[in-house]
DNA sequence: GCCAACGTTGGC
DNA sequence: GCCAACGTTGGC
């Protein structure tokens, strides 16, 4: 089983909107860079857990736990002229873009902020993509080593 | 709101 | 295929 980090920003889709949908299930739409695009397509597997982090807010860290519940699909929202993430490039019979469900799990005790995560950047931590300078994915994976530590902080 | 980092686009 | 211009991400 794999591991992962997923952000979102908590304006838009945060923890409690995942938690308030049907099933505590949503499709990760949206997503349109190709990295990432190969992770969702190729690599997240049913049963993978998931850092739910908040970016771009006032305290930027990981708040939770989900579940990939659905892999790699079509993202429909490509298809749609109305979609704020339309791509006329992508094509039904050949898609660009796919996505996965994810299910809330759960909420941490308390929010691990990048801020703390960072004090291991240099020794539990180090090579965590998250801290890497300049990563700008949405998605990223996580070694099962950095999984417990994490979760050791909690 | 600023700005560093980095991916994408498109002219050549 | 190069690379400048541009857009986006996301911490601060």
């Amino acid at each position: 089983m794999n591991h992962w980090l997923m952000k979102s920003e908590p304006d838009s889709f945060g923890i409690e909107h995942l938690m308030k949908m049907p099933k505590k299930t949503e499709h990760w739409d949206g997503v349109r860079n190709y990295q990432v695009r190969n992770m969702m397509r190729d690599q997240m597997k049913k049963g993978d857990l998931v850092f739910f982090y908040h970016s771009n807010c006032a305290e930027p860290g990981i708040v939770g736990i989900a579940q990939v519940v659905r892999e790699g699909y079509p993202d429909h929202t490509a298809f749609d002229p109305d979609a704020k993430y339309h791509d006329p490039k992508s094509d039904p019979d050949n898609p660009r873009w796919y996505m996965v469900d994810i299910r809330h799990k759960r909420k941490l005790k308390r929010t691990i902020s990048l801020r703390e995560l960072k004090q291991y950047a240099d020794a539990e931590l180090a090579d965590f993509a998250l801290l890497r300078k300049g990563n700008r994915l949405s998605i990223m994976p996580v070694s099962e080593d950095h999984w417990e530590f994490i979760l050791g902080l909690e």
